[in-house]
DNA sequence: TCTGCAAAAAGTGTATACAGTTTTTAGCTT
DNA sequence: AAGCTAAAAACTGTATACACTTTTTGCAGA
């Protein structure tokens, strides 16, 4: 086995619990239970409880352990900050760029979404809604914008968890294909401003003041 | 000791030393020595090195080790995108949302900077171009974008000292001396575009399409 | 002198051991 | 029965051991 190939496994197994909300915020993370799950040693869950860390998925207490992150409505507010920032300009440059088959690649993407919609399938739907953001940035052929997208991506994951308190979000599908409607018609002012907008309304349907998200109260039973 | 905060020492010492470039693209870091230099174990050694991988700073090849990053032509170019997408936006909101002591804190950086330029002192001036941008995204108030951008500007370091073709990078102290103008002057349009000059002239002044990086000679050597 | 190869040295990858800390458990007191 | 305390268990943090891989070294042959 590769250097870090066991490794990955473990952080892409964790990463994907946790964003699709198997593990709570605020659940403990042990690394001996983790290992035999595994079937792996400490040493390479300690690895990826590192990097779980660095990606904000987790946080390391001293002496006590990894638990499941529990984003504060502060560090959310960030999140969805930076998110503006990125996917203002990311929108801008692909309305300037994009050629036919990247639109038609994102296309297909939103009617994967409508589809998800329609059959009720809201797992599916949650990753989906993610993935098209991650997608136009992958399709831009920029992968270090991926990655940093895709993290920020992750922790939204989270936060949605933590803050949602309706299903608001639900149009999101449709607002995708509205930009979508604004990059074919290469407008771009209007395409960045449906973006800003839609990342506005999610974080918007977030209740980001909550006095006690439901992590401390995991936290308190735990 | 707390918990990781001797893993955080030697990455923030392994860190310095390569955006101050002691040590070069390409050099090999041996985990032992390194655990000798430091006075402890591999065991934390590697829980650094690990950490700087996933910064993109070093690069860690199956069974052969950690080497400082060489970041290629196209990687740089990518890094750049995305620091023009954040920088941008982050421009425009500094500027709406700028405190009297928030411009006063970046002026007083300038004229650090230019002190620095004026006395010659080449390794501060480097390092005080790259905070600049850090430091107006910390005046924000943002801790997520401050290390999103951080770390960028840390792979900056690292691409610059391996393209850069001359000194051109020179009138950085001036085009953020420009830059502050047109904030301090509430002009949202002039600082976001003098911004993305700026960021265009640094990756302008470098040379991304050499061949031979200097690095796969140092590789080639070792 | 240069090339090829085998043994030795050095280095990485993973598991395990062990010290110190935190959490749980069990019993004792009120 | 509730609360306190001490012993036990569980867990984390770091070092070390060991197998396996890569690199270096040294030597034989051309």
């Amino acid at each position: 086995m590769d250097t870090n190939t066991a490794t990955r496994t473990i952080v892409d197994a964790l990463t994907k619990a946790i964003v699709e909300h198997r593990l709570h915020p605020g659940s403990k993370l042990a690394e001996q239970k983790l290992a035999d799950h595994f079937g792996v040693s400490r040493t390479l869950v300690r690895q990826a409880l590192f990097q779980l860390a660095q990606k904000r998925l987790i946080r390391m207490e001293p002496a006590r352990g990894a638990f499941v992150a529990t984003p504060s409505g502060e560090e959310a507010r960030q999140v969805f900050a930076v998110r503006r920032m990125l996917e203002a300009e990311m929108t801008r440059e692909f309305v300037r760029s994009a050629t036919k088959v990247q639109i038609q690649a994102l296309q297909e993407h939103v009617a994967q979404e409508k589809a998800a919609v329609q059959r009720g399938d809201v797992a599916g739907r949650t990753d989906l809604l993610g993935d098209f953001h991650v997608r136009m940035a992958e399709l831009m052929g920029n992968p270090v914008l991926g990655q940093i997208l895709g993290e920020l991506i992750s922790r939204c994951s989270l936060i949605t968890l933590m803050y949602q308190s309706d299903n608001a979000a639900e149009h999101s599908a449709e607002e995708h294909a509205d930009i979508l409607k604004a990059i074919v018609a290469k407008d771009e002012t209007l395409a960045v401003q449906l973006m800003e907008k839609h990342l506005g309304n999610v974080e918007a349907s977030l209740t980001l003041d909550r006095k006690l998200p439901n992590s401390d109260i995991a936290m308190a039973l735990a």
